[in-house]
RNA sequence: GGGCGAUUAGCUCAGUUGGCUAGAGUGCCAGCAUGACACGCUGGAGGUCACAGGUUCGAGCCCUGUAUCGCCCACCA
């Protein structure tokens, strides 16, 4: 550790310092018998697809100032840092890969050898985001670090998953899923995102079996009609009647299907619909029904009794190998791709005169939000959680805080659960409200290999009592009777639908059997099971599972552990409003559910950083910002200051990316293009604007995966000019604590002794003090702004561009030095505590030389400041510091001390005005009230520094001295003698007339209107009469004509 | 289709229950190498608060409507 500062700060250095001391002292770790209120936050664990990007950063940056806050405020703080596997991402992401460097698909491998690679891909990445987060002075409890993966999270799966399966939670389902055909797995509804696409309108005709005509249907989707197992019609419809009992044939696969009547179908216009509906305007009022492959199709299917035929293989190509016999003369489609096949049954129609029309129709599909194609609705057998029970999502809704509850609250026992869950901002506390109210059961089974395997072993299909001898099968029912009653297992059937079915064990049949087994390591049934031909369930559980649980399981659960009892539940979340759903949602239900407590009190959700086209910040866009780009060009703490000051309450953020060009390192605005999406992307190769002869890749250049980066043309990296704010600051901070130890270090140490504090000692204090107090109050409110705005006008405004200044002389006097060094000291001391949680790495360092240069300070507790609210308490380490209390307020000082700055200003500006020579010495002269002429004569040095003059004269009665320029401020008159002759505008005076007539004009109105006077709160009235009578009296002084 | 948010200085944003002549940072202009800092200091210019109505003594803020942008939710052929 270096004895002085460096004389540029050099954020490299620093960072490394402070990671090394609060590594030595394990600073970050807490203990459930440690003392203090409990205060913990678990972190929002990122996927290990990918390093962190800048939304992370600002999400870990907010989390890591409450962390420190909270820790300084004397609280047990613990941050739970871990990271999330992230199932159906992180296989993608790999399986990309290795095709790309091996040329293999995933089935090209054994199920443990492709999981290996998933693997190792996670321990880098993992290893890559721990790095990342420690280099952005996240103060986690790196002891307690923790991968949704792990020994301890599997445990608390395997016993989640148990309990909800014993208590009827979960079922077995076939349903229409969500179905992505090149990952080849369900996906949740909010998996599936919503996409505008051109398509067409086919309009397609079937002939009645009666041969009297036929039906037109309109669909999207033509290839789907090999699947159609009805048409149907509003039972409203003029035509109905005459169609009732009469059948169609379908074309090309000859199938006969019944027309039936459902009041889902859309009437056109002309028959009774709403003329004012868009999809009145292009139906036909006939609709052909695909349950296989059409959620609506499928409820209709229900309610009719349809079958069901499933066309598609599940890589979407047409397939008659997946429960579709009646091919007909369907075999030119078979094996095609959905959307060929689509185009090919169009033709069809078309050469047998079956196609009446096709119009250009755009709509939104459905989309994987992974692989991003196309969603088919799919029929299979899923794995469901039964959230829409009241138990689940009744749960979640009564956790709503009563004040944050839109319409009338359920009763519940919101009361044990320290009066609910609160939101900030709470307008999301309706998206969580509203989304529970509309809730669908949640398909909990993924088909993939990268994930918790479903602890559940199925029975061979059909009954099992039919394939053994009676006495062997009876003897399999008590042993799983008997494992059932001992909580070893848990038993339940496949149900068509919607709910769990338990199985009646006297049932002997057992029909469609699902075995779950609690203990992983249960060799004795689990080997019993297969040995009767039970298999485990190939698939893994969706992702948000373990998700779900990880406020829980971060801490231990299923045991109750001390660290559950202290830190469940946590104190915030911190997240972003896109997982309030996916993630949020099921930690409350989850968490309610098996321990009776919330996750968490408060959800707080940030803006998102959007990039300067206000476009979401993307890989594939290439407008990702790397936080450690931010932290090589502009340090850590800079980038932390800067985001912290961009958390306002709004939705989102902009952050205008540019780019570092290589040649020169210099920033510059990229060129835009727009690509095929309509997005604006960077192009993806730009000229170095210095000389545009030197080319070089963008990020997305990179990112479209066609262009690599290479020592002719190398990659631009993506930064942005907005952490500027926070480099400016964190240089000002390093400097003016340079500056301020230097002259701590050479005064001669005094006790304190609050008498001999000047007007600024006392002003300064108190704004420290009222700075405190609104980082407190802000910070409740997670208004992480505000702290960085308050934090930011303390110490640049009122403490370097005021105190430090007006204390100079003070400081070149030996026999005021020595107070003044205790002022100086105890505010930088209390500067470094407000500043730390948001930058902790130069505040760190500087309080290590403080302590090294001043090991005791601290103010008096008398006088006008009884409580300086400057904590005597040190601390080897600033991490550890208390934060200050708030202390009095001078209020005196702080009234006083703006009309001294006021008249500095305007001496300022005078001097501007008549381009007097910075250095330069002038007269001045004040006339003011006997007051007035106390308090500026009080503060004569500080006048004549700040402004460089000579103040010759202040006194009631002084007249204006010949060749001065009179300038008016702060009710005084100040007439500046610019000892030669001026230069540029003398008749200042008149300027400022104008001002005040045009302000004096505006109150008479005001005052003038009796409608004013009367409604208006007296106070205000009152201040309307003051001001105009003191402008009136300017006015009259400065003889404005 | 429903809901939410945004629209304030060239740019990025503050503006907390309506009440000074609407603020900051950055950029711009002028001056300054002043013994902490040029990543700095001093001063300055720059805004019909998206638009149209309304409520009020008073509207950037509240109400109604319009426009543009963004996000979330929704099984819309």
């Amino acid at each position: 550790m270096p004895t002085e500062l460096a004389k540029t700060f050099d954020p490299a250095s620093t960072q490394e310092q402070a990671l090394r001391l609060w590594d030595e002292h394990n600073a970050f770790h807490a203990e459930p018998t440690d003392p203090g209120k409990p205060y913990s936050i678990v972190i929002p664990p990122p996927n290990v697809t990918a390093a962190l990007h800048l939304g992370h950063a600002f999400n870990n940056t907010l989390q890591d100032i409450l962390v420190r806050y909270h820790r300084m405020l004397g609280d047990n703080a613990c941050w739970l840092p871990g990271t999330d596997h992230a199932g159906i991402a992180t296989q993608t992401v790999v399986e990309k890969r290795v095709l790309a460097e091996e040329g293999k698909r995933r089935t090209d491998f054994k199920r443990e050898e492709f999981v290996a690679k998933i693997q190792a891909w996670k321990d880098q990445y993992e290893a890559r985001i721990t790095a990342q987060l420690k280099a952005m002075g996240c103060s986690c409890d790196w002891q307690r670090q923790a991968f949704t993966m792990d020994a301890p999270r599997a445990k608390a799966v395997r016993e989640a998953f148990f309990r909800l399966f014993k208590d009827g939670l979960i079922y077995r389902g076939k349903r229409l899923v969500n179905w992505d055909p090149v990952t080849q797995t369900a996906l949740a509804d909010d998996e599936v995102e919503m996409e505008e696409v051109d398509g067409h309108f086919y309009y397609l005709r079937y002939p009645l079996t009666d041969g009297s005509g036929h039906v037109t249907v309109a669909t999207t989707r033509s290839e789907t009609m090999l699947g159609d197992t009805a048409v149907a019609i509003n039972p409203k419809d003029p035509r109905a009647a005459a169609l009732r009992g009469k059948r169609v044939i379908l074309p090309i696969v000859n199938r006969e299907i019944p027309i039936v009547e459902d009041e889902y179908v859309v009437m056109p216009a002309q028959y009774g619909g709403d003329p004012d509906d868009p999809k009145a305007q292009l139906a036909t009022g006939f609709l052909k029904v695909t349950p296989a492959h059409d959620p609506n199709d499928y409820e209709i299917g229900r309610r009719h009794n349809l079958p069901v035929i499933n066309i598609l293989a599940p890589d979407a190509t047409i397939s008659d190998k997946h429960g579709w016999t009646d091919i007909g003369e369907a075999h030119f489609v078979l094996g095609q791709p959905s959307e060929h096949a689509r185009k090919l049954v169009v033709d069809w129609f078309k050469r047998n005169g079956l196609l009446e029309e096709i119009k250009p129709y755009r709509h939104s599909v459905g989309h994987s939000y992974r692989s991003h194609v196309a969603i088919e609705p799919y029929l299979s057998d899923q794995w469901y959680c039964q959230v829409t029970e009241p138990r689940m999502a009744g749960a979640a809704l009564r956790a709503i805080a009563d004040d944050q509850f839109e319409g009338r609250k359920i009763p519940g026992k919101a009361d044990t659960w320290d009066g609910g869950m609160r939101f900030f901002p709470s307008r999301y506390a309706r998206t969580f409200q509203s989304w529970h109210e509309n809730i669908r059961d949640w398909c909990i089974s993924r088909q993939l290999w990268w994930g918790h395997r479903i602890p559940v072993w199925r029975l061979p299909e059909g009954r099992l009592g039919e394939r053994l001898p009676l006495a062997q099968f009876e003897a399999i029912v008590e042993k799983l009777a008997q494992w059932q009653a001992d909580g070893r297992i848990a038993l339940t059937q496949r149900a068509e639908r919607d709910q769990a079915r338990s199985v009646d064990i006297a049932d002997r049949s057992l029909p469609y059997t699902f075995a779950c087994v609690h203990d992983p390591n249960d060799r004795e049934v689990i080997d019993e099971l297969e040995r009767h031909g039970a298999a485990q369930d190939p698939d893994v559980l969706d992702t948000w599972f373990s998700s779900g649980l990880w406020p829980l399981s971060t801490l231990g659960w299923p045991e109750e552990t001390p660290e559950l009892r202290t830190w469940n539940p946590s104190s915030v979340l911190c997240t972003s409003r896109e997982i309030i759903t996916l993630w949020v949602s099921r930690m409350t239900m989850f968490n309610i559910h098996f321990r009776n407590t919330l996750p968490f009190r408060d959800v707080f959700i940030h803006a998102m950083i959007q990039d300067g086209h206000g476009q979401k910040m993307s890989k594939s866009l290439g407008n990702g910002v790397d936080p450690m780009d931010i932290i090589a060009s502009h340090g850590a703490d800079a980038m932390r200051f800067t985001l912290a000051h961009m958390a306002t309450n709004t939705q989102d953020v902009r952050m205008p990316v540019d780019l570092v060009d290589p040649w020169t390192g210099e920033t510059f605005a990229p060129k835009y293009v727009t690509d095929s999406a309509g997005y604006m992307v960077a192009a993806p190769i730009q000229e170095s604007p210095k000389d545009p002869s030197k080319k070089m890749v963008s990020s997305y250049g990179l990112a479209s995966g066609k262009i690599k980066p290479t020592a002719d043309m190398p990659l631009a990296k993506n930064t942005s000019s907005k952490f500027d704010l926070g480099r400016n600051f964190c240089n000002k901070l390093w400097n003016a604590a340079r500056f301020v130890l230097s002259n701590i270090e050479s005064a001669p140490a005094e006790a304190p002794d609050e008498s001999k504090w000047s007007l600024a000692d006392r002003w300064i204090i108190s704004r420290f003090n009222r700075t405190v107090a609104e980082t407190d109050d802000v910070l409740k409110n997670y208004r992480f702004d505000q702290v960085a705005r308050a934090a930011y006008d303390f110490f640049w405004r009122d403490f370097c561009d005021w105190y430090v200044e007006a204390v100079k002389p003070a400081m070149r006097d030996p026999s005021r030095a020595g107070q003044t060094a205790n002022v100086l000291a105890a505010v930088l001391d209390g500067a470094l505590r407000l500043l730390h949680p948001i930058i902790p790495f130069i505040t760190e360092i500087i309080y290590h030389r403080l302590n090294e240069i001043r090991p005791t300070r601290g103010l008096p507790n008398r006088l006008e400041c009884p409580h300086s609210g400057i904590s005597t308490q040190h601390s080897g380490l600033l991490i550890k510091a208390p934060w200050p209390n708030v202390g009095s307020f001078a209020e005196a000082a702080e009234h006083i001390f703006p009309n001294v700055q006021e008249v500095i200003g305007v001496i300022r500006n005078v001097r501007n005005e008549l381009k007097v020579p910075p250095k330069q010495k002038v007269d001045v002269y004040i006339a003011a009230p006997p007051e007035p002429t106390r308090q500026l004569t009080e503060n004569r040095e500080m006048i004549e520094v700040l402004a460089t003059v000579n103040l010759k004269d202040v006194h009631p009665d002084l007249t204006a001295p010949a060749g001065a320029v009179r300038a008016a401020a702060a009710g005084v008159e100040v007439f500046v003698h610019p000892g030669q002759p001026a230069v540029g505008d003398t008749n200042l005076a008149e300027k400022r007339c104008a001002e005040l007539k045009k302000l004096a004009d505006t109150l008479r109105g005001r005052l003038s209107n009796d409608a004013y006077t009367k409604k208006a709160p007296p106070h205000l009235v009152q201040q309307t009469r003051d001001q105009l009578a003191q402008a009136e009296a300017e006015i009259d002084k400065l003889g404005c004509g």
